[in-house]
DNA sequence: CAACAGAGCTGGACGATGTCCAATATGTGG
DNA sequence: CCACATATTGGACATCGTCCAGCTCTGTTG
């Protein structure tokens, strides 16, 4: 069922992902697919959860924990960007709350430690490089925005975007984690 | 009318902002709405570019565009809590592109080239300022994520969160706005 | 001041959607 | 072979965005 969710966003796209459509998939009633799921909500969480489960994660021994970090980050940007419908979804619901979500959380703060970044401000780099990420990938999955240029990025330009900023993001971060410069 | 819909929106939330329900609030009939509106996504364009309107520019001549950058941002930032439910809209539109936000763009390319950060990588510093902006009221305007920390912001920690973050980022942008680090 | 054009408004409807209740089919253990 | 739990279904409800055809009121014009 999962399955059939995560095939029909993909092919269809988030607006076709109703509860019709998908007992419609499975040959069955819409009502049937209540007694295996709660809500359409519940549907939901458990698709972003799922997806989560294919970002790569660096060794958490990796000699330079700032690429790590680079890599970590950017991986989970290209799985958003293979399921774009969902994004606008994890950002609705601030991200993923499932096992999953919990274990990239705990190896981002790895890195970030072992980075020099201790704890009061591990915490805030981790949420500041999630909302980097997630929104990076909202921006690069569909229409362009209103920024000054009309330029619309293709998807390597986005990337290399999103990279660029990840690096200024991530030099800012070990460089300075606490104090205010200047 | 724009101003009804912000007091429905403020009020009782972007799931109460219904065309029937903004009707009402009018004395009218939902029907009657569509002959000053086309869609109910047109609205809400029009409502997302009037509420920048109060994001607060800095002088275009501050003396250090870097302030001038923080202050627009944090501007910005102030703005859509007001708006919490606005947030998320703006995500799924990908930013707002009516004049107010073109403004803006301006305003922040202008700040950006005076800081020495020039063409190529201006239009990338935009986007990714704007998309940490608006990432960073979606996590700050509803429910915690899944952090490894269970602990909740609030909004204080939460704005402070976002400056932190912001001059991380524009450390390391006006830093080196070009080069690869390392 | 009267007639008319046009804008604003409305009643009613259509199709879609999420969800629920009560009843039925299905299959398994005794 | 039967009773009972589980899965499934038919049908319905409320709500939503939206549209069509017609009515009403207003302001302008002759």
């Amino acid at each position: 069922m999962l399955a059939a969710a995560r095939d029909l966003l993909t092919h269809r796209g988030l607006q076709a992902l109703t509860m019709r459509a998908l007992a419609e998939r499975l040959d069955v009633a819409p009502n049937t697919l209540y007694s295996h799921v709660a809500n359409k909500t519940a549907l939901i969480d458990d698709l972003l959860d799922e997806v989560l489960a294919e970002v790569q994660a660096p060794t958490p021994d990796i000699e330079d924990p700032t690429v790590g970090l680079h890599q970590l980050m950017a991986s989970a940007y290209d799985v958003l960007l293979v399921h774009p419908d969902l994004v606008p979804v994890y950002l609705a619901r601030q991200g993923a709350r499932g096992p999953h979500a919990q274990r990239l959380g705990d190896i981002t703060i790895a890195l970030l430690r072992r980075a020099g970044v201790v704890e009061p401000a591990a915490a805030e780099a981790l949420r500041v490089l999630i909302i980097y990420t997630i929104g990076s990938a909202a921006f690069a999955s569909r229409p362009p925005l209103a920024t000054g240029t009309e330029h619309r990025l293709n998807p390597d330009e986005s990337a290399a975007n999103f990279a660029n900023g990840l690096r200024w993001l991530l030099a800012g971060i070990v460089q300075d984690p606490t104090q205010v410069r200047r």
